[in-house]
DNA sequence: TTGTACGCGTTATCAC
DNA sequence: GTGATAACGCGTACAA
């Protein structure tokens, strides 16, 4: 049977509210009776039961975090489990404890929320911003559930979110290709209602126009940013009336597989075509010739998203919305003429 | 105010203890009060707390996922996440919620797991082995914590665990390499220490032996597994004094930075060096020429280890050892002569 | 500075 | 079938 406060009290001969205010860091307890408290828990190995404190305080000190948990995800956009990383450890460190939530599930069931909510299982919720969160931002104000997003959810509502500065990234990459002499620019997105493309995409547009260029050709996208959408792809890209010398591509998986499919039609990587794109998947530095990418850090995203979890927890109402830029160009031979 | 067992009983005008049984749906209740509960229930919007029964009952309805979780984790090891994946979804099925645990802070920590247990922070663990196994194994043995290893952990020790059939699976990827044509078999490793590369070494070994042939030169091993080992660890092939002339490699980042380097000497992937790896990342159809691959069922492996979890705190004393054999093989040019 | 007593929301054991 | 009531372990006025 593990010890209770009763037996810590019993021990350390006071009462167990003196145990309490020990544990709770209580001002007005005497540095003697301080310690005899700590010994009499170290020695009975005591530790309060989170469900006693949980009922009492009514908190459960655990941070949900939302986002979408389905089969091959893993594989496909192992971005947001690097996240989640940073989050688990932000969250560890503010002696948290992270519950994982699938939006698959929540979003099916209405209820699921509220329940969340009522049942206090998370005092908090971080939402990895994906088609539904408009939903569930809904939910949560409604509710008064604190949360954060990852991602610009609905810009302007009021609610707090932190995200990478993905029209700046852009901007970089695209003075990179034009300080490497590249001029017929075209931008590829992942998916045309993709916010992080859309974003990206401004930053390009911007860079071309402080060189006094406008684009080439307008910006294609594909519909899920795979690897395998690069050759239909790139027969889009052949199809227009001017063949663009370089690409900005806003993810890793789809960058390669259109780098297979232009090669396999003969095209020289870097002399012929310029490709720059985003995110720094292990396979980047092994396609032939190596991608250059913008290596973004999200590991820090995370850390960061919780950091603001614990703000609006320490202080109600806090609110704010943050672009983070941990972000370094990692040239290689793809961007080079 | 979130409605609380109480209310629903004042609205229904029964007592509590009568609410509490229809929720535990108690055999000896009338259908009609049964019905009246339940409408005064909905009335409310009501849900039980979960710190409430957590306290009454000594259990948490919560199953802790104990893994690796570092920076550059999620890009580097994929398949981690998508066994939680599969964890996440039996968990939520069966009505438990997930708590994410990370090796890293309870190894530094001797006394977090013991407070977990303490703290009933979940009723059991599901842990994806690495080389601390051991040490964590012994905590919830000795703590008797609920607990099911994800890989073979230390067997015949008498604890639950799931695991792919690498023996088998490797037998199978080796079957394929033979009936290719190829002759000159040599075993690819990620790490010397690295348990599935040494099992699937076993299922190679023991087809050449069916097939009358002997490994040509024995396995060599990387140090992590990671693509940019590749170009070292072919020069080590090379300067065997018989170069193989089909790889069997324990991993997909390794194969395909080997694929890279031979490639780059000229090498002609498949007619002249045939490739078969494990795990079927996105990458291994778009490298040149496309790696074959045995592609492993990770989130079914995850869904398995819950599956056994549930076993175990239904029917404790539990225990079971489970071989999963869901994988296919996918060839690819990368084994055709 | 320390101790007493009650509340938190639920389950489980009785008694009726 | 249903209801009263004692746990469960901790926080916290309030009293001393």
């Amino acid at each position: 049977m593990a010890a209770t406060i009763h037996d810590v009290a019993q021990l350390a001969g006071v009462a167990i509210s003196t145990v309490s205010k020990v544990m709770n860091d209580s001002p007005r307890i005497s540095e003697q009776t301080r310690a005899r408290v700590r010994e009499a828990m170290r020695q009975l190995d005591y530790h309060p039961s989170r469900h006693a404190r949980g009922l009492a305080r009514n908190r459960s000190d655990s941070i949900g975090v939302l986002m979408g948990l389905g089969r091959h995800h893993a594989f496909h956009n192992p971005y947001r489990f690097e996240i989640l990383s940073g989050i688990e450890q932000s969250c560890t460190q503010q002696q948290h404890s992270v519950t994982l939530l699938n939006t698959q599930w929540l979003a099916q069931d209405r209820k699921a929320v509220s329940q969340l909510v009522a049942e206090r299982k998370v005092d908090a919720v971080i939402l990895h911003a994906d088609e539904q969160a408009p939903f569930f931002i809904r939910q949560f104000t409604q509710l008064k559930l604190p949360f954060v997003v990852i991602g610009r959810g609905a810009p302007g509502e009021g609610h707090s979110w932190v995200d990478m500065d993905n029209r700046h990234a852009g901007l970089l990459a695209t003075r990179h290709l034009l300080a490497q002499g590249y001029r017929r620019l075209q931008f590829i997105g992942n998916h045309p209602a993709d916010g992080i493309s859309l974003q990206r995409e401004q930053g390009f547009t911007q860079a071309l126009a402080e060189a006094g260029l406008a684009p080439q050709t307008p910006a294609l996208f594909a519909q899920a940013g795979e690897v395998a959408e690069g050759a239909a792809l790139w027969q889009q890209i052949v199809q227009q009336p001017q063949r663009p010398d370089a690409l900005l591509v806003a993810g890793n998986p789809l960058a390669a597989g259109l780098l297979a499919a232009a090669r396999s039609q003969g095209i020289a990587i870097g002399p012929e075509l310029g490709l720059v794109s985003f995110d720094n998947y292990p396979y980047a530095q092994l396609t032939d010739p190596p991608l250059s990418v913008l290596d973004i850090d999200l590991f820090a995203l995370g850390q960061r998203a919780a950091h603001e979890v614990f703000l609006q927890l320490a202080n109600p109402g806090h609110r704010s919305q943050i672009m983070l830029l941990d972000m370094a160009l990692q040239a290689r031979a793809s961007s080079r003429r």
